[in-house]
DNA sequence: GAGTGGTCTAGACCACTCA
DNA sequence: GAGTGGTCTAGACCACTCA
């Protein structure tokens, strides 16, 4: 039988909900794989299966574990759908919404500029790798996007040519540097478009750009990709519900 | 004894919300009071107490009550803790939270634009009033406001000076109207500035601005204000984390 | 049909509030 | 000390999945 560890003042619930996070972020199951079932862990640690029930409750609404009736609750795939980017209207022609394509205009090895470094946690000048791509909707440039690795996991992304793989990016991390982009922070302001990407994007230098910016995380919180992405203002429309 | 109405395919504790969240909307409290205690539903719905703590956990998360433990379970005041205005970064020289001051500048009846009868759900030019207003901090502007209201139940808003008031339309809606403010949909847009608001928030026509419009309603869902703000983009930081 | 999560109950005991 | 919500248990039965 397992024991809870953490602060006993705590309710059992709780202390269930962190001890189950944190072998979560120590790779304990895969994404997608099944957690033990709420019998299983009830008669593990001790605990009635209502108190294992609140602990996984809690988890399921942090959007970590999923639950599938009849079937187990599972390590949830992350999926991006509260991504601010969901909010510029890429549309095509016909109406559907569809992923931009993507052209690989840079891919270079360099040392750290000191933004992208405080961003990942590097030391200064760290060995980094800097993408610059364009996003296209039927050829139309829709948004720009400098990204930036850490060299080390990432070297794997300097001897391909990103140009003939599709246009996502994270599935290429997980199968070629092994690395699972699990959360993100992101962050959205709003800017007179400079020169270069005002060419890039086909408007004039001045005209509003949706600036966002995403600081991507593994499962343990350690960030792996720091993007900076830019858009026509026109094209964005993002809703919230107050209550 | 009370009964469920609603759909018997559902779940007990979800018919128990939907009857409370309908009695909320009538009104059957105010905001403030407290509902009857979880033994009391219980009792009178003949449910155990567990499943009417499944209903009130889903309003709680809902934000429409509040619980306190040895108090009661509370209507909740609206808060407005996550509108979009949040991310304007409204501080003072010495970097403490403010709300900007109110500067009314028009305040006139007229008869609706289409927009505004469609957003408001009346019939077609609709007897409203219009107000614009200008928002500053330390007699720096940073916001321009324009806002439409109903002329029906917010007639008294046209007998008052409303630059003898504070900054906050809402408690002068409920305490001079009797309507009270439930809930919002919030838009975030970003363009350049028109001469007109580029004058009124002292920037260059066509400098990025954030629009956020706001739709407003009562308990019952009834459209009340529509308004649209514009600030500078440079004061403009909105920030989400994704799972 | 065995195994999973989903709903619901009845009740014990605790923590907090307030007169 | 009476009354409130908070935690936790043990167990019944249901709905769904999958071999």
């Amino acid at each position: 039988m397992n024991s809870l560890l953490s602060d006993v003042r705590l309710p059992l619930y709780q202390r269930l909900r962190d001890q189950l996070a944190q072998q979560i972020a120590a790779n304990r199951w895969r994404a997608g794989e099944a957690i033990p079932t709420e019998a299983t862990l009830a008669s593990e640690y001790g605990l009635s299966v209502g108190t294992v029930r609140k602990a996984i409750d809690m988890l399921v609404s942090e959007h970590i574990l999923e639950r599938q009736q009849g079937r187990g609750t599972f390590i949830r795939r992350p999926q991006f759908d509260s991504s601010l980017f969901r909010f510029f209207r890429f549309q095509s022609l016909s109406g559907e919404r569809q992923v931009p394509e993507s052209r690989v205009l840079v891919v270079e090895p360099m040392s750290a500029p000191s933004a992208v470094s405080e961003s990942l946690r590097l030391r200064p000048e760290a060995d980094v790798i800097r993408l610059l791509r364009l996003r296209l909707l039927e050829s139309e440039p829709v948004l720009v996007e400098e990204i930036w690795l850490p060299r080390e996991p990432f070297e794997a992304i300097l001897d391909i040519d990103l140009n003939e793989q599709g246009p996502l990016l994270y599935p290429i991390y997980e199968q070629l540097c092994g690395q699972v982009v699990a959360s993100a922070d992101e962050t959205l302001t709003a800017e007179p478009v400079s020169d270069v990407h005002g060419r890039l994007l086909r408007i004039a230098e001045g005209s509003p750009v949706v600036v966002i910016e995403r600081l991507a995380r593994d499962y343990a919180g350690q960030p792996l990709e720091w993007r900076r992405s830019r858009g026509r203002a026109s094209h964005f429309r993002y809703s919230v519900e107050i209550r």
